[in-house]
DNA sequence: CAACAAACTGACAGCGCTGACAACAACGCG
DNA sequence: CGCGTTGTTGTCAGCGCTGTCAGTTTGTTG
């Protein structure tokens, strides 16, 4: 059985046609400096009408490069997609390609098949989401290998890799603002996964804003949903039964927010009179919900772009890495839906 | 600045150390059944020893493959994180690895850039999500430079190209039969997107049942909604407004779903009992509303599987394709919750 | 205008692997 | 024992591109 394919153009193939030699098109290809202006226009002619696309395997091996960036990730969900849309838009801004591999960080085996990813593929750069930002065994492979990584949302702040991040604590404490200026006083609190960062930083800025304005936080009004919506609603109930709920309870992301307006509904509780809510994300559900979500958007996309660019522009990986580049923080918006009112009374 | 990256293992150290010719490596790494038992053993004994990974570019580039596959979709979401998830399980089983594009269908860029995409990375096969499925151009270059291409829930069936889905038209048959057991007879319907071929298939599964029960179709209870949750608030508004609004609503997705219940709520109708809703698909968001969403479970991974499996084993090309591959049809399930009732009265 | 630097271009090897084909061994048979 | 046959392994070229370095042209200066 032949290939049925047809044939590939090659840069030999340009070379013939503008009158060079395949290194200077290999120039142009690559956007190296030295080429005239004449030779330059001359070779793009031909690529052009050639209709000619480099082959990446060839152009791979050759320069030891892969023109992939991997995204790694702990499970797929509305913020990988977000995410994936933001870094692939950018890669096909520069011919890069993005490889979504998401990976399970409790298995023992993920050490071995980061492994085999980054040898087999030579990914050209790595970025990490939460929860796999932290993830130290991921973390020691990728310095192993010398691959410039970016963490999302990291936990610890290691100066020695770059980070694309929102102020989530400032955020948490602005939404926090927002509560105690519609005149809760008797605020819950959901946290998420212990091992985001993001986690932390939520509850210490709801905390901070409490303090500040000296409203005592009731332990047993903050409990633990690690970002899930089943949690989210074994929180709620455990908030909501009993005489001395809470006017307003504050979920670390709009899952377990989606959940508590279920649990406050099946206790047949007015929203927001009754209840008010709010989560963290501006997620797909957040809108999706009656009464929907006041929340914060993070966004995303731009995250994303940034992470990206971050890696095309340090790569080829010789330039270096890394430099010294700040942990980089982009504008949260805080989003007011009809889930916050006054408290009832 | 010297490449920081720690020296590869390549096929030739393998080959020294099990005292063989690097083709004979090669000969194990790709299953060629002409090696001895043992020289296969002493090969894979210096393989781990050296713990030695091929190199993709070099294998890709001397046998014109590239190992990867390509999985095309519209707007990222829900359905595609978790085909997304199937499918590269099943890839890394194998070796390979899954590539995901989003392509703007409107755009009259997507010829070129799907050209560009086929040709730099040679992908070996391409899996198409609606509504890509039954995209015409993108079809026609997939076709034009023979990969090997599984089409996800397609419209049109030509025979030369396999798909996979579910039989949707039974489905939304099976779920009409539930309302009506109920003892609806008022049921409203929302349709999808046009250009997905689920949206026909549900809607006729939808009349046939009604016909076949001599229950009345009303066409103004009849809208569309393109699967998306704000259309699918309006849809439900006009339905729902005036006094013979239906006792029951089937959307033709679960986000629309949601969006009737929204809007049932807005309304002060108390759900089941005076609308019962379903959905379509098992989202996550069928969990994340209150009542939880009576729906229709795809096997999305397990059709992510299978699609994948198809190109896998067909892979290389040089084996044939397309081979007589019937579409792929994979069991639903109809899931019910608490979005359901009969009828008030 | 010679002399030299800077800008530009090309020749060539080789990246790590596989395809085609040759070579060689082991075996069965007349 | 010669010969074909099958099974197993090796040789070698070359996939399409880029790195190195040498060669050529152009520009600048005294």
């Amino acid at each position: 059985m032949k290939d049925l394919r047809p044939p590939s153009v090659t840069i030999q193939q340009v070379a013939d046609l503008a009158q060079v030699s395949s290194k200077t098109v290999s120039r142009v290809l690559n956007e190296e400096p030295a080429v005239r202006e004449g030779t330059r226009n001359r070779i793009l002619k031909a690529i052009e009408q050639l209709d000619y696309r480099p082959n990446l395997n060839a152009r791979g091996l050759a320069g030891d490069r892969s023109f992939l960036i991997g995204l790694f990730c702990d499970k797929p969900g509305d913020y990988l997609s977000e995410f994936q849309a933001g870094a692939v838009q950018r890669c096909r801004e520069s011919a890069f390609h993005l490889m979504v591999e998401p990976w399970d960080g409790a298995s023992p085996d993920v050490g071995r098949q980061v492994n085999t990813l980054l040898r087999q593929l030579r990914l050209e750069g790595v970025i990490l989401l939460p929860p796999l930002s932290d993830h130290p065994l991921i973390l020691g492979k990728l310095a192993e290998a010398a691959i410039p990584t970016v963490r999302i949302a990291p936990k610890r702040e290691p100066s020695d890799s770059p980070s694309v991040g929102i102020d989530d604590r400032t955020a948490a404490r602005r939404m926090t603002a927002h509560l105690l200026d519609l005149g809760h006083r008797a605020i819950g609190f959901i946290r998420g996964r212990p091992d985001h960062g993001a986690t932390e930083q939520r509850y210490l800025g709801f905390t901070d804003e409490m303090r500040a304005r000296g409203v005592p936080v009731k332990s047993q009004w903050v409990q633990t949903g690690n970002f899930v919506f089943l949690d989210g609603l074994e929180c709620a109930e455990r908030m909501l039964r009993g005489p001395g709920r809470p006017t307003a309870v504050f979920a670390s992301n709009d899952d377990m927010a989606a959940a508590v307006i279920c649990a406050a509904r099946q206790r047949g509780l007015e929203l927001p009179r009754q209840l008010s809510v709010v989560g963290f994300d501006d997620a797909p559900v957040a809108t999706m919900v009656w009464p929907q979500l006041t929340t914060i958007r993070q966004p995303v996309r731009e995250m994303a772009r940034a992470a990206t660019e971050l890696i095309i522009r340090h790569s080829p990986r010789r330039r270096g890495w890394p430099q010294p580049i700040p942990r980089q923080q982009l504008n949260f918006e805080l989003i007011l839906r009809n889930s916050t009112g006054p408290p009832h009374g």
